[in-house]
DNA sequence: GTCTATAGCAGGATAGAC
DNA sequence: GTCTATCCTGCTATAGAC
């Protein structure tokens, strides 16, 4: 609501400057914890309380700033997402740099790397799995979700791929089925393995191997 | 417990000739009563109560057969993991039935039609976001239902185009590899659609055009 | 506007009748 | 061994003090 753009009499000089009114960086604390706390715990056994104690805020507080539990819910989420555009970017530029055929391998080996250590950084694949195990209860959201993050993924490496195949390098009749192939080949069973296991560490060294085989079997049916 | 290969003296004939004293008939009543429930509304958002009354059978029934709520819980699920067999014997039967290179494809596609169908059944997908959705609780039985239903189905993957590497069809180097690209081409897009929305229902013609660019990615790369 | 206190309720687990 | 009734805890959401 407040930001920057106005200074209002009812606040005081410190937050004016800041750019913060109070009671937005209150706001900012509660969905902060609530981040934190949903993720770490899921939406269920993560209660008002711990939410408002961790925000270091009174539970009145957090009702004032959002209407319930759902709907805090739904703002962490929908507000998290917004953040997976830096992976877009990341996947726009690995495609860019690959410029020629004795580059393709390689290049699609570092972007297949960066793309999976993204997608199964700890704090994004907990969020696929909350976001996962409430989509029967937030169904809209789950499908906001998927198209903000797993489908940008998946239009940036279309993208990506109707580039390349632009530039003669690969055979791309379908990129949006194509970018579906080379996503899964790369991410499909580390998603699953870290979906069922949490504590499954995934060194930086598997994600290098398993995008190896990905690529080669990718290049072997694309080029 | 009990079975049919004994008599006890302590049931009555009836039950004794059926197999399954009137305690047992109970507790499989019981464990299918929260197989629906669970399945259906999560573990927080069933209630022992709702599984008793779905079971037609008091709460302190219940408490009797099964210690706390999270054996049941787990009793449940590695009970229902076992029918997952049918699944490992329809993969094996397909490969066996490749014989020649012009089957190949299509032998393939139909395999992967029927593995993508059985994996995305409602149920079995359903039972699959449970699973994932409770990992953080009960991190045992993740991984455990890991092993038993995706862990069977790639070993069987695995082992079918061992086979055909034998009969000379195609080059598989290293068959759990070749398997974790057969498996995650054919069903990893699809899954993950059904994860985020179990609303939507993927048509037999979608499996199949699906699986069709799937195979014809995995020969080019394998053959 | 912020905190303390509490209403109201649901669910897990148990005690005691039969 | 099975059912009815109950205890207790913990949670969401709100009312009222300051």
């Amino acid at each position: 609501m407040s930001g920057p753009e106005a200074l209002r009499p009812d606040e005081d000089l410190a937050s004016a400057i800041s750019g913060a009114s109070r009671t937005d960086a209150k706001r900012l604390a509660i969905i902060d914890a609530a981040t934190q706390l949903f993720i770490a715990r899921g939406y269920d056994r993560t209660s008002m309380d711990e939410i408002a104690a961790s925000a270091q805020v009174s539970k009145q507080t957090v009702y004032k700033q959002f209407q319930d539990k759902p709907s805090l819910f739904r703002e962490m989420v929908l507000g998290i997402t917004q953040r997976a555009e830096g992976i877009v970017e990341a996947i726009s530029a690995h495609f860019e740099g690959i410029d020629r055929a004795e580059e393709l391998e390689e290049g699609l080996r570092g972007l297949a790397r960066s793309y999976a250590g993204a997608v199964l950084a700890p704090p994004v694949i907990r969020l696929r799995r909350l976001v996962i195990s409430e989509a029967d209860r937030f169904p809209d959201l789950a499908r906001a979700y998927y198209v903000r993050a797993p489908g940008c993924g998946l239009d940036a490496v279309a993208d990506g791929l109707r580039l390349l195949d632009r530039r003669s390098l690969l055979h791309v009749d379908d990129p949006p089925v194509a970018a579906g192939h080379f996503s899964y080949l790369v991410l499909g069973q580390l998603i699953d393995r870290k979906l069922f296991d949490p504590s499954d560490q995934i060194t930086d060294t598997e994600i290098a191997e398993h995008s190896h085989g990905a690529v080669r079997v990718f290049i072997a049916a694309y080029r």
